[in-house]
DNA sequence: TAACAGAGAAAAAAA
DNA sequence: TTCTCTGTTA
């Protein structure tokens, strides 16, 4: 192993400068396996980086015996620049990206091996569900008993767990079937050639697992591996680190008997795993925290290291934090501490309504803008996505620049997936999913009979929908279908000898999607993403080969960015979840309300309370400087005015840190609205301002009974929210 | 083939 | 409320 040529002053020393204690042992521990708990704000993306670049540069290791792994393209890019700005190093050699770039990385490069053409292409979700859809109308199954996208899910879930068809258990019909079709699935895949993402995974943690000779060439190979947010891997993810890492696997036995065979001893890698188990949000695609104490037991870890200081944060907003979180149990344990001094107090807002809210949400960033602070500096941050068409209005209304994150990005936008598709085609006509999105789109009069024909003559014969057009079996429409096949075998005879963008340029316009977007009145951004498209292709070959397949590939694992306007200074608007990573001087919390946050869904299991806690715990540790928690006492859900109270999680923290802006705030205010109900006949319907003697002021959320059995539950605010006797209880209208 | 009406559902999301 | 899906109609 070669070390790096150093430049200039000893990289090791400049390198490791202010680094704090804690981090300085994580960046240059021994190569033994370590748990790094890296709370937020805490370094995290520093340590891993300036491990790597110690590693290099001190010469223990070269590029190659390195691979790091993160979930996310922009961790991996941003992992990689990071590491360039450290040392002069060509950061292409590195074995640095998603856990699905580095597979297909490796099944490109053992496409033989793994059992893959070698052109084999990446099915997105939404593909994967269209190949779904379409494998159950070739089965004639019923999709009203059995859900494509729970079909997927079964599919997927399996996947992850690393079970193939026939490993699936099945103790009744429905079990039955579904494996039943798991397994037809997987055999239209590998006839049309495609992979959907938990395969990228799955096919090559068997390759590993299955190909000795290959298993110990990585083994060999990987001295280090690092691994970002270990708390988000699913169990798949972990067995293949597990593989890499040279660890056999108890699960499989096949695995433990090569290894016995080959007599030989298997290399450790040197596993640097960092996460926190306390911002672990993604248990609903899989992800399984169990893996950080499996970890643990299974590498024997004996390094432990925790990253607590926070170089983010005031310290009342992290005291906020860490009594918050202290409410879950079977934690790993940290608790984040700053030098800094603790700040302005958490301001709390309680509106009558969601327009309330939103209103104060304006006025306090136009203050805080007036004073200064730059819009991209702040956030408002919700709990699901409807809650932001509220927001938007009142932002909008007051001419506030915002940036709304999420929704459709670049690669998932239908004219980018049309023009892919007329690729995909060119690259492989056998790919159906491809040539059922483009075949009659732009229309040239194939229609839905059609369509069902040649999926009857492909399926009679076991061959593609391709060939089933080629062989003219197309009735009435035959002519149609022949130009279709005309039009993409000219294609395909141009194709040879044009450069990536050529063919881009050339599929667009031959294919007459050019044309349709001209002449629909609305399609003039459509055009102008196709040209970016063009331009996106462009780039692409400056920086890798020229092949449509890996443009492909590329396209299906880097969706692009989501949708955002352009770049001025602008309020940022997201989920909790997309705001994970990032930071803010001002982050506003709205939508603190039982119900919402946490979620309906969530309510009656323990295990979801606490993944939502978790979750307030990413929300609140965003903030720099000021948070604001906000809630509504009513709000428009689904069409429907819901009245509800504030969080259990307002409630954790504690009250010496929460300032109110509005106490004692006077629900009288509150606009009129129809009651849910038929009226009550004692008149406090839902909405109603009620006094109380003991208690205060309140809002009637809810009531049933009648007469003497007739019961109330009012919200009190800071009293708290109760449930009354009509009978006894001493309330009066109010107002 | 395309436009339209009615039904039903609505948590979060990377690759 | 609003989006998506399906079935109907011009």
């Amino acid at each position: 192993m070669g070390a790096i040529p150093i430049s200039g002053p000893p990289m090791s020393s400049s390198l490791l400068n202010g680094l704090n204690p804690e981090q300085l042992a994580a960046v240059t521990l021994p190569a033994v396996p370590a748990l790094i708990l890296a709370g937020a704000g805490s370094g995290k993306t520093r340590v891993l980086t300036t491990r790597i670049a110690w590693l290099l540069s001190t010469g223990q290791v070269s590029p190659q015996g390195i691979l790091a792994v993160t979930f996310t393209n922009k961790a991996a890019k941003e992992m990689l620049t990071r590491i360039s700005a450290q040392l002069p190093i060509n950061a292409r050699s590195l074995w640095v990206g998603t856990f699905h770039g580095l597979c297909n990385r490796l099944l490109r490069l053992h496409w033989r091996d793994a059992g893959l053409p070698q052109a084999f292409q990446i099915l997105d979700s939404a593909d994967q569900l269209a190949a779904i859809k379409r494998l159950l109308k070739a089965l004639n199954i019923d999709d009203e008993k059995y859900p494509p996208r729970d079909l997927m899910h079964f599919i997927n879930a399996n996947k992850e767990e690393g079970r193939r068809a026939h490993e699936v258990e099945s103790w009744d019909d429905y079990t039955r079937q579904l494996k039943q079709l798991y397994e037809e699935y997987e055999r239209q895949c590998r006839r049309e050639g495609v992979v959907d993402f938990a395969e990228l995974l799955l096919r090559s943690y068997e390759l590993l697992r299955d190909n000795a000779p290959l298993r110990q060439h990585y083994n060999a190979r990987f001295r280090y591996i690092l691994v970002d947010e270990f708390q988000d891997t699913n169990r798949l993810q972990y067995r293949w680190l597990k593989l890499l890492a040279g660890k056999t696997d108890p699960l499989n036995r096949a695995l433990g008997k090569v290894d016995t065979a080959t007599g030989e001893t298997i290399p450790e890698a040197a596993v640097f795993a960092v996460g926190d188990d306390d911002q672990s949000i993604y248990a609903f695609r899989g992800a399984n925290v169990g893996n950080m104490r499996d970890f643990e037991s299974d590498f024997a870890v004996q390094t432990v290291i925790r990253l607590e200081q926070n170089y983010r944060s005031h310290g009342n907003i992290l005291d906020a934090a860490n009594a918050l979180i202290t409410h879950n149990r079977g934690r790993l344990g940290k608790n984040l501490w700053t030098e800094e001094c603790a700040g302005d107090p958490i301001r709390v807002f309680e509106a009558a309504s969601d327009f309330e809210e939103a209103q104060f949400v304006v006025d306090e960033v136009r203050q805080l803008n007036r004073e200064g602070q730059a819009l991209s500096d702040m956030a408002v941050l919700y709990r699901s996505n409807a809650q932001s068409r509220v927001l938007e209005h009142a932002l909008f209304q007051a001419g506030l620049p915002y940036r709304v994150y999420g929704g459709l990005r670049f690669f998932e936008r239908q004219e980018i997936k049309h023009a892919l598709a007329y690729l995909r085609l060119i690259a492989n006509v056998e790919d159906d999913n491809a040539l059922l999105r483009v075949i009659n789109f732009p229309v040239r009069g194939i229609g839905n009979r059609t369509l069902e024909l040649l999926g009857e003559t492909a399926r009679g014969t076991g061959t593609s929908i391709w060939q089933a057009a080629c062989s003219g079996g197309a009735g009435r429409s035959a002519a149609a279908v022949g130009r279709f096949v005309q039009l993409i075998e000219g294609m395909r005879a141009q194709a040879d000898g044009l450069s990536l963008p050529e063919l881009v340029q050339l599929a667009i316009e031959q294919s007459g999607l050019l044309e349709f977007y001209r002449n629909d009145k609305e399609g003039q951004d459509r055009l102008e993403n196709l040209e970016q498209l063009v331009s996106a292709a462009a780039r692409f070959v400056q920086d890798n080969e020229d092949s449509v397949v890996d443009f492909l590939a590329q396209a299906s694992l880097e969706a692009g960015e989501h949708e955002a306007a352009p770049g001025q200074d602008a309020l940022q608007l997201m989920t909790v979840h997309a705001a994970k990573g990032l930071e803010f001087h001002a982050v506003f919390l709205t939508g603190v309300e039982e119900g919402l946050f946490p979620h309906d869904n969530s309510i009656n299991d323990p295990q979801s309370i606490e993944e939502e806690r978790r979750l307030a715990y990413v929300a609140i540790t965003r903030a720099r400087r000021r948070l604001y928690i906000s809630l509504a006492q009513s709000r428009m859900l689904h069409g429907q005015t819901r009245f509800s109270i504030a969080s259990r999680f307002l409630s954790e923290i504690p009250e010496d840190l929460l300032k109110w802006l509005n106490r004692g705030y006077a629900p009288a205010a509150m606009p009129a609205r129809k009651p849910e109900k038929a009226a009550p006949e004692h008149g406090m319907r839902v909405g109603a301002s009620v006094a109380h003697p003991k208690f205060g002021t309140g809002v009637v959320i809810d009531y049933d009974g009648t007469g003497k059995g007739a019961n109330v539950q009012v919200n009190f605010g800071a009293a708290g929210v109760k449930w009354l006797a009509l009978d006894y209880a001493k309330l009066t209208l109010v107002s």
